[in-house]
DNA sequence: GTCGCGATAGTCT
DNA sequence: GACTATCGCGACA
């Protein structure tokens, strides 16, 4: 892993989620590149989160998100949607990021294809895992050599970031963990 | 612009 | 058998 990965990927989880926006995901998949930069993102944390999939421990499903951090964990939402996570912390503790929202940088004629319109590419989480084509098969891959991969911000980020209630969740809904990026 | 609702299937009780 | 870390569409303002 490169340093700079090594070195967002340390301490507690809502701050690496802050510090992730803006960095770029960089895919390969089916054979095309795509690639976006991240703008909003959620924080997970370990058992003690009641949000959280890693809540009641490791199971089939959620094994990948107690892997080390730089693993990708791709779930399936609501029986329809795929959604992706970048694990965090040391292997054990279950915390994630999970990717809810992007500006698309490259192959934006793909992202339309696979998701059969020209607006609203990647502004949701599922949105965001069909436009890239991130399925289940890429659940448990390294962010750091597979085909999905973390790259830092090309620029510094010009913006403001906003700490908002998770979507979607009926537990821990006090807990400001959504980090949104806004440009001036 | 906002609000309500149905689709859909893996996972856990 | 119940519950989702969602999405897209249609109705309405």
């Amino acid at each position: 892993m490169t340093a700079q990965l090594v070195d967002l990927l340390a301490g507690p989880v809502e701050g690496i989620a802050r510090r992730l926006l803006g960095w770029r995901l960089h895919c390969n998949t089916g054979g095309m590149v795509t690639s976006i930069m991240l703008t909003e993102v959620e924080a997970y944390g370990g058992p003690d989160d009641l949000a959280s999939h890693a809540s009641g421990g490791p199971t089939a499903r959620n094994a990948s998100m107690f892997g080390p951090a730089g693993t990708l964990y791709v779930y399936r939402s609501y029986g329809i949607h795929w959604c992706a996570n970048v694990v965090t912390g040391a292997a054990g503790d279950g915390e994630a990021v999970l990717m809810r929202g992007a500006i698309p940088l490259e192959g934006v004629s793909i992202m339309e294809q696979r998701r059969g319109r020209v607006d609203q590419l990647v502004d949701g989480p599922g949105k965001l895992c069909q436009a890239l084509g991130i399925t289940g098969e890429h659940d448990g891959s390294s962010l750091v050599n597979g085909p999905v991969r973390l790259l830092p911000p090309e620029e510094p980020i010009g913006g403001v970031v906003a700490a908002t209630p998770r979507i979607g969740i009926t537990k821990a809904t006090d807990r400001l963990w959504r980090f949104t990026l806004r440009r001036f």
